[in-house]
DNA sequence: AAACGAGGTTCCT
DNA sequence: AGGAACCTCGTTT
């Protein structure tokens, strides 16, 4: 186990979760005192099972329902009037080394453009990795926030999605929408 | 169009 | 240590 493996399981991490209302369905939040750590959407009925998967992520971590906590990341995340650069939303990584570098590299993909499994790979460094890379992407524990969605196989195909293409498509969507607004708007 | 093997990393036994 | 699983890719049937 490298040093940052431990923490990877989450050991000494208290998360606390809530569900909440999003465009996409209810939304797991979950967050650490030092920022959004998870976020994962489930259908009606999927909660147990969706909350289960995320809490398989870190099995060392301590749980606690915390509503007041969560609130007010689910109510900035899913509002587009307040994505403010001036004000980033504060995100805690809990993963390992080759992982966060992943999910960092997803965060630099501007909203609207894409990527793809391999483009990312040769980013790291290592053009190979682009499976290795998909299953990194795949672990993603902050969906949405950090742009899974936006990442394409290098034949343009959606290739997965964690549970499902559906999700992936909706969100795709969603962005796609917003961005025809804005487009309105400056015009 | 489908099947296959190589490929990097992680998780489980 | 060994093997299987992954949101892949390029080549071969």
């Amino acid at each position: 186990m490298s040093p940052g493996t431990y923490k990877a399981r989450g050991r000494g991490v208290t998360i606390g979760h809530a569900f909440h209302a999003s465009p996409f369905g209810k939304a797991l939040v979950m967050a650490t005192e030092a920022g959004l750590c998870g976020l994962a959407f489930a259908d009606e009925g999927e909660e147990a099972a969706v909350l289960a998967d995320m809490r398989r992520r870190w099995p060392e971590a301590v749980y606690v329902q915390d509503a007041g906590l969560t609130a007010s990341y689910a109510g900035r995340i899913f509002d587009p009037e307040r994505w403010r650069p001036e004000t980033p939303l504060r995100i805690v990584f809990i993963g390992t080394d080759f992982e966060i570098r992943v999910w960092q590299t997803l965060l630099k993909i501007p909203f609207g453009k894409a990527s793809t499994y391999s483009a990312i790979a040769g980013h790291l460094g290592k053009p190979q990795a682009a499976r290795a890379v998909g299953a990194a992407v795949g672990r993603n524990p902050v969906s949405f926030v950090v742009p899974c969605h936006r990442v394409f196989g290098k034949s343009g195909s959606l290739c997965g999605y964690h549970r499902g293409l559906t999700r992936k498509r909706a969100i795709l969507g969603w962005e796609a929408g917003l961005s025809a607004a804005s487009a309105r708007l400056s015009a």
